[in-house]
DNA sequence: TTGACAATGTATCGAACGTTCGATACAACC
DNA sequence: GGTTGTATCGAACGTTCGATACATTGTCAA
């Protein structure tokens, strides 16, 4: 009936929509075997304990949301499109998965000590991310702060907080709704003299 | 040895820090007496159940938090000020009350619905102070964005989300880190002509 | 002094928890 | 055709959970 590996995925998938509605220690890994109509053992087969089921999803998670940030802010434009690209794509891609989002800032405290480690370092790729293409910004002279780090997480608690307020059933669509966090995030960021043009001399 | 309402007064306390340190079903309720010696009954007897305790919790940071809030916005300064002053303060006196801060919100999704609408209100609360004081800003016509609200949304990611990044024993200060934020926050959600001065004609 | 009532303690409950166990079914390999 | 490895199962373990029942103490008005 089902195919190699299959059940593995479908627990991580049914897992991460739990967690991100429940909470780690909200849903049990009952909950979790009954909604895959499996049984109990069959986690403990594949992941050994409930936190390495919670590793395992953080692995999907850092694999596939930082691949898709990678990408944006690799992408060949000016320094200021890419920034604001990124912050775009973050908004659009995060809130799509938005459950994974969840769970990356919503469970550390209940995790061990190897838990901790692995989201911290995935906190830290992203982190990374939004440092590097605030970088040019920053040698540029355009950034506000001092701190490209302290930038970075100011720009990230913009978005994070938008997977919190942000409805689909609101009044504002996704794509107007991003935008704000957008021009919110630019003009919080950086130092911006109206004229936009005539800036990619370095 | 002990007043009469102490324990009281104490088991919220614990339970402040309890839950905010390890969640609402990370924290049981023999945690909680336990940390004040005290038995399981007397938290029944005190707050009925579990989820009374959360209530009697929100109550008080209602009317502590949200106090000093409303204190800091209804100052009587220019519209700017008032909107740099409010983040300044909601940095400082939310740092100082960083759990919380911490328990309003992580824990929504394991409250009954009684509780989830008093978590609203007080957020409801907060945003509003938010609002009042963006909305003179708005009709001179400085808000960069169309919406009230989206940009009080902003505005509180960047204050909230500074408690979970901010640490006392980092390279910057209290200070330094909460000026950064007010700093960020004016600049995303205000257009401002540099001339900040001749503002206070209306 | 006593009686009511709030405050606190002890003992206990059933349910749910994470985890472990021994046993299959079945495919692949030797 | 025996051996091995993987996927799955149901049952049970010991622990902890929130909650309750009931006894005891403290306090203060009648």
């Amino acid at each position: 009936m089902s195919e190699r590996g299959n059940k593995r995925e479908e627990l991580i998938q049914a897992a991460i929509s739990l967690f991100a509605a429940r909470g780690f220690r909200g849903t049990s890994i009952r909950d979790i075997s009954k909604a895959c109509n499996t049984s109990l053992s069959n986690i403990y087969h594949y992941f050994g304990d409930k936190e390495g089921l919670v590793l395992a999803i953080l692995e999907t998670i850092s694999e596939k949301l930082v691949a898709s940030l990678r990408e944006a802010a690799q992408e060949d434009s000016e320094p200021l499109d890419r920034f604001r690209c990124l912050v775009l794509i973050h908004c659009n891609v995060g809130w799509e998965r938005s459950e994974e989002g969840k769970i990356l800032f919503l469970e550390e405290e209940h995790l061990s000590q190897e838990g901790r480690q692995v989201n911290r370092r995935i906190q830290h790729e992203i982190l990374d991310i939004y440092r590097e293409v605030l970088r040019p910004l920053k040698e540029a002279g355009l950034l506000r702060g001092d701190s490209l780090t302290v930038t970075a997480f100011n720009v990230l608690a913009l978005v994070n907080w938008f997977f919190r307020w942000f409805r689909n059933d609101g009044p504002m669509s996704l794509q107007e709704a991003s935008e704000q966090v957008v021009s919110f995030a630019v003009n919080g960021a950086l130092r911006i003299d109206s004229s936009v043009a005539g800036f990619s001399q370095r």
